[in-house]
DNA sequence: ACGACGGTTCGGTGGGGGCCGAAGCGTCCC
DNA sequence: GGGACGCTTCGGCCCCCACCGAACCGTCGT
């Protein structure tokens, strides 16, 4: 084990912290982009509160979580874009075969369709909603997916007309494929995926459902997307 | 645990894979994109034969690696693009801080050198020689990397030119971004990076040094690369 | 002030898995 | 054919860690 370096070694203590179920179903579920307190977490896996209490401090220790305490709860995140790609990443290359799963109740169906309609997936548009919006500007030649995966100019420029801010100069790759697990096909993440979303939620083109992961096409939603991208319900609901 | 759903299951054991020292080491040494015997890696992990078999077993298993029986050996190698992608992706997220090792030996540090300067990343070029190329493609405007990453039409002709056949139709991405661990930058990689890599090594451009994982530039890949993409050995050396 | 509640700490338990050496099996070479 | 070699299987060891319940600590509501 001499020769082993700390590469495998800080490689091995990443994997580490996904490979265990409990953790792995907390970190799915915080693939929301939102703030999850322990205890939700904890019934949502299943075990007990002080058993999560302990998977907590490890994956924030492990910097792939953020915390953040008020009062007597603690809520906690994805600590940053890069922890969520990661665990994008990785859960993409999760042979389907595994997934399949039926509902288990009625209640628990008519999640999954909401989910599976729209969603956020860390902080872009996933599900049905972020594949249309994808294909639209794919197809508007808007974003090119032929040669790569880049906004073209008339992109960036689009981006100005719709009044997204787009911040091109941080370290956050501007444009990502994300693979959507219900779809099975990329959706736009990164830097402008991130914009385009928190500009649809601000701006009421879409709002979450409750307390759902899910988020639902608004009438003035619907409106806006059809005349700055030309994409109709249809290729949502 | 009867709320975890399979997904979560599913990404757990695929982490699993990796979040042992032993098999990580074994991933990250086949990430060169060659095949390795059962014993090399046995010897470049610093565990016994036996227990290694049993790791291979689980990571062959697993879909990660594809195995090849020749004689009384056992070559083994990244089962295919996703699966160094895996490797790839977390790697890159590995924390630097736990990367720093000062060589042992003198060996060790021309290795370690030679690696910084040129080698391959499952199939395509890394290091040094790896960013001075992609670098090039981006200054000539042949590739873009300020609204995500891709290449451009231009860039396409420039492989036509060259006489690299490009195979844009596969599922395989054709232009991606990797995160170089030496230099900390994005190399090009994907189906563009795969057919370029393929070329330099079939034309002479570059040579792999002994049996080891790194890459040297010929006299004749001097030559050729400045007079495509006027890149100087200074870039890499 | 009190109780309810969310979260954490601690001790104990159990299971999983990484490790090795020894023995066995097939392959290659002389 | 015999011996060296590469790999695998098996048994056994041991450590690590996920889990729980009980006790404890802060915070919030009344």
């Amino acid at each position: 084990m001499t020769t082993k370096d700390s590469r495998a070694a800080g490689l091995a203590s990443l994997a580490s912290l996904v490979a265990d179920e409990t953790r792995a179903a907390c970190l799915l579920a915080l693939l929301d982009g939102r703030a999850w307190t322990a205890g939700e977490l904890a019934r949502h896996a299943g075990v007990a509160a002080s058993t999560l209490s302990e998977h907590l401090g490890k994956l924030v220790a492990g910097g792939l979580l953020a915390e953040e305490r008020q009062g007597r709860h603690r809520y906690v995140r994805l600590a940053d874009a890069r922890a969520a790609q990661l665990v994008e990443d990785l859960a993409a290359q999760v042979p389907p075969a595994a997934v399949r799963r039926p509902p288990r109740t009625l209640r628990e169906a008519g999640a999954g369709a909401a989910m599976a309609r729209g969603r956020t997936c860390y902080d872009h548009l996933a599900g049905r909603l972020g594949i249309a919006v994808t294909e639209a500007l794919t197809r508007r030649g808007l974003l090119r997916q032929d040669t790569g995966f880049a906004l073209t100019d008339a992109g960036v420029e689009w981006f100005g007309a719709v009044g997204i801010a787009l911040d091109l100069s941080g370290r956050r790759p501007p444009a990502r494929a994300c693979l959507d697990w219900t779809e099975r096909r990329p959706h736009l993440a990164g830097a402008a995926g991130a914009a385009l979303c928190r500009h649809a939620l601000e701006a009421g083109w879409c709002e979450r459902i409750g307390t759902e992961r899910a988020v639902r096409v608004t009438a003035l939603g619907s409106r806006e997307l059809s005349a700055v991208l030309g994409v109709s319900p249809g290729a949502w609901e």
